[in-house]
DNA sequence: CATATCACG
DNA sequence: ACGTACGTGATATGA
């Protein structure tokens, strides 16, 4: 039979440092399993070995010897974050029916070199999966070394037989012991001979074979003087050095091969602690069958999988629903049309296809009825079409993806098959495949829903983010009117100047190169030019704008890049991209991403029309093409300041509170605190390191950035944050509690109760937990402020249609809404938008939105 | 598919 | 001793 050993604790260390840290939402580790899991499948297919052992490291609880501890035992302890996965592993492999061996008193490698050696002597193979070198010495004809190692950030496995080790370190594999105890190893503290380092030793060893061999032949002239000298001070050591670094091959382990065969997994366990990991891939990819577990509502049963049928008869298909007074179904979608329906009953599941002739109708019946209690997934798409047709959607009552972005908007995914295995829910068994997602609407809709309550997050779902996925498919289907032809033509100016100053940046640096490239780019400048280097990044040289700014001085071709830099993303990104996202109405049409942040914003995609250029002058002149349609303005209503206002609010800080109430202008009046002098003694150069601190504060400050935002020294930078937090004391207060609180509870909340997990804070990693501190302090600054615009935006929607206008709100940009109007509407549709974002929320500090409007995008900004 | 860069609040 | 502000999305290169 053929055996795999695995070093439990080598590969669990690879995995670990090889994949970034996961964890659940609890905040426990997890991709050191990950990992492991995903080493152990592709050992278990590249090698098909008939029995599996995975070894680990264990400690001789008795043996506590200083002398001892010296040298093998005092290894670097591994780190908290890996050693709590240690344990679930051990667990979940047990599950899985492996055989996991550890024995006090040895290590990993020992019980590899055990096994290793019973398979030769009962004529077995033998495969040792590792990622330690020390292991290499097992190899031998009959045993092979799988060897784990990283290569360009890649994970990848390297065999190594009798022939590889020869060809890369000239010895036998027995030999690499001989080495060893010559060179010594600082990882594993084998002292070794000292002076003696990797050449001497291999070329000794070459030549003698064994350090036996090698002392009895001290005085041979093939060796050295001075290597001899070493030789003799240090032979002690070499002996023993050759003692602790050969693997033990006689650690007292379950030798008879054939219980190392995998059980039958134990699919109860190994899917339990799955979930708990939330590694509901590895459930598939494992080939796990699931558990039927009892569902808090009931549909279909073990014994007989939901049937699923396409229903012709949507007529009674309706009336079915009607009876229930409630329908659990998802939309599908093409091109904004919808498509087959699907329907869960507590027997069956109902395709309604689109292919029926009353499809249409059946939809709109159903959608529009009060009495039909309606829990869907995504209904923004639905919201258009409704809008597109004009049916008034009733009695929905739960969009599964929204919530379960609420309940935790980190989540990778709000599929509801994949929120069931997180929340607990068991899928019921579907007789088709794919169905799996409408099959747990039943029952996962009420366990949502009690956890949303549970979290007081109900009117964050009902009346914040529903309403809201309204209010975008309307911002969507709407759109933005552009000047096609004025992007095109700005476009073809951009082109010349690229080729202008593309050829003058040539002639500089002496040849052509792609300067799009900043590899390329590097090397012109730092290896050709010979500037100096602010050398970064992983592939090379960091060429960013920071650094080519302070090289700007030093040869005139840095600025004719950073101007090649700027136009050719104009071009590219702005002018060729927006080109392409134009629809046959004149019109660009973004999606509104309603659950990709994870503070609450939303976000803009295809194109992103959240980061249209305005801070250059040049790039502004874009917004001249963003444009009110015939007869239409362009309002434009932003908030000021409102992460500030709402920073003086949640704190409480009565300084900034009568800043914000006395109007005063804030960062003037920051200046006069951090620097402490009166107000009409701020000059501007003060009130914009003051700005910058504002900024700082309300991202979670540190002094090292902010010297490098403002170009002032760390302390000085020190000392503005000092200043600052003293006369603003509310603030300081409300920055040590709201991490004290993230710490204790797991996460941080918004005022209208969103909430971020961070799993960070528990880290030992102090720039991992450092990081965790500072998204504590900002998340429910800009969170509120995310709730406090969404809230707005849904106001201003309905009061524009109520007033009976014809505006439309057509754009959002975090602090910023945009409404369409008619030239008579614009000073009424003004006045709702400054009233309904003034409005939106009582705070202790007043809100304040500053309008203006024009024909385009350019003239309606303030 | 990851990385570097840069556009926005 | 080390790395350094919060939140996004699009584009280009190059392995």
């Amino acid at each position: 039979m053929k055996l795999l050993v695995i070093d439990g604790n080598s590969i669990l260390n690879r995995a670990f440092y090889g994949i970034k840290l996961l964890t659940t939402k609890d905040g426990r580790f997890t991709n050191g399993i990950y990992g492991f899991m995903n080493i152990l499948l592709r050992l278990r297919v590249e090698c098909s070995p008939d029995g599996v052992a995975i070894a680990f490291d264990k400690k001789d609880p008795t043996f506590r010897h200083e002398m001892y501890s010296g040298y093998k035992a005092q290894r670097k302890g591994m780190p908290e974050e890996l050693a709590q996965q240690l344990p679930v592993l051990k667990d979940l492999l047990r599950a899985l029916g492996y055989n996991t061996v550890e024995h006090a008193g040895f290590e990993a490698d020992d019980i590899l070199g055990t096994l290793a050696k019973r398979c030769v002597d009962s004529g077995n193979e033998c495969i040792l999966a590792t990622g330690d070198r020390d292991s290499l010495q097992l190899v031998s004809d009959e045993v092979n070394v799988l060897l784990a190692m990283t290569k360009m950030g890649k994970p990848q496995t390297v065999r190594y037989d009798k022939a590889r080790v020869l060809e890369e370190y000239h010895v036998e594999p027995k030999g690499l012991i001989e080495i060893k105890a010559l060179m010594g190893d600082s990882s594993d503290n084998i002292p070794g001979v000292a002076g003696v380092g990797q050449k001497t030793a291999t070329d000794l060893i070459e030549k003698f074979g064994n350090i036996n061999n090698l002392y009895n032949n001290i005085e041979s002239p093939d060796i050295k003087k001075g290597v001899r000298e070493k030789l003799l001070r240090d032979k002690d050591m070499a002996f023993l050095s050759r003692l602790l670094g050969t693997i033990s091959t006689d650690v007292p382990v379950d030798s008879e091969l054939e219980n190392y065969i995998p059980s039958p997994v134990d699919s109860y366990d190994a899917v339990r602690i799955l979930i708990d990991l939330e590694m509901f891939g590895l459930i598939e990819r494992l080939g796990i069958k699931k558990i039927p577990t009892p569902a808090p509502v009931e549909v279909g049963n073990e014994n007989k999988p939901l049937a699923v049928r396409d229903e012709l008869d949507l007529d009674a298909l309706l009336s079915r629903i009607k009876e229930e007074g409630q329908a659990f179904f998802i939309c599908g979608w093409a091109n904004a049309y919808p498509e087959d329906t699907r329907f869960a009953f507590k027997d069956e599941i109902a395709i309604a296809s689109c292919g029926s002739l009353s499809f249409p109708g059946f939809l709109k019946a159903l959608l529009e009825d009060e009495g039909i209690k309606k829990y869907t997934f995504d209904s923004k798409p639905l919201f258009a079409h409704a809008l597109r047709n004009g049916i008034s959607i009733k009695s929905l009552e739960m969009d599964l993806m929204l919530a379960g972005y609420i309940l935790n908007p980190s989540a990778s995914s709000y599929e509801p098959a994949r929120l069931a295995q997180e929340y607990g829910v068991q899928a019921p068994a579907v007789e088709k495949v794919g169905f799996e997602n409408i099959a747990v609407l039943p029952a996962l809709c009420p366990v949502i829903d009690r956890r949303i309550k549970e979290n007081s997050q109900s009117s964050l779902l009902r009346d914040i983010e529903i309403p809201l996925a309204k209010v975008l498919a309307a911002m969507e289907l709407t759109g933005f009117g552009v000047d096609e032809n004025g992007i095109a033509q700005f476009g073809k100016v951009l082109e010349k100047r690229i080729e202008i100053i593309a050829a003058e940046i040539f002639s500089q640096v002496g040849y052509e190169f792609n300067l799009n490239s900043p590899k390329q780019l590097g090397y012109a400048l730092f290896e050709k030019l010979g500037l100096p280097t602010g050398r970064k990044t992983k592939s090379g040289y960091s060429t960013n704008a920071q650094v080519l700014e302070s090289l700007a001085k030093e040869h005139p071709v840095v600025e004719k890049i950073l101007e090649y830099r700027t136009v050719a993303k104009l071009k590219s990104t702005y002018c060729d991209g927006l080109l392409k996202v134009i629809s046959a109405d004149g019109r660009i049409h973004s999606t509104f991403n309603q659950t990709e942040t994870r503070t609450g914003r939303i976000s803009s995609t295809e194109p992103n029309l959240q980061n249209i250029p305005v801070r250059s002058e040049l790039g502004r002149e874009l917004r001249r093409f963003f444009k009110a349609d015939e007869g239409c303005v362009l309002i434009d209503a932003d908030y000021s300041q409102i992460e500030l206002r709402v920073l003086a609010h949640i704190s409480d800080d009565e300084v900034m509170k009568k800043a914000f109430n006395d109007n005063d202008d804030i960062h003037t009046i920051t200046a006069s605190q951090v620097f402490n002098m009166p107000v009409n003694m701020v000059t501007p150069l003060m009130r914009s390191r003051a700005k910058a601190v504002n900024f700082g504060i309300v991202y979670g400050i540190g002094a090292f950035s902010l010297a490098k935002d403002i170009g002032v020294s760390r302390s000085e930078a020190d000392k503005y944050i000092k200043g600052y937090l003293h006369h603003y004391s509310g603030v300081k207060r409300y920055m040590e509690r709201v991490v004290a609180q993230a710490k204790e509870r797991g996460y941080v909340e918004t005022m209208f109760a969103r909430r971020r997990y961070l799993p960070e804070l528990a880290a030992t990693n102090a720039n991992l937990r450092a990081f965790g501190e500072r998204v504590a302090m900002n998340m429910p600054i800009q969170g509120t402020a995310a709730d406090i615009i969404k809230i707005a935006m849904i106001k201003v929607f309905h009061r524009l249609h109520k007033e009976g206008l014809h505006a439309k709100l057509i754009m959002q940009v975090h602090d910023e809404l945009i409404v369409e109007a008619p030239e008579n509407e614009v000073k009424k549709a003004s006045e709702i938008l400054i009233d309904e974002m003034e409005n939106a929320v009582k705070l202790s500090v007043k809100l304040t939105a500053d309008v203006n409007f024009g024909k385009t995008w350019y003239d309606s900004k303030g």
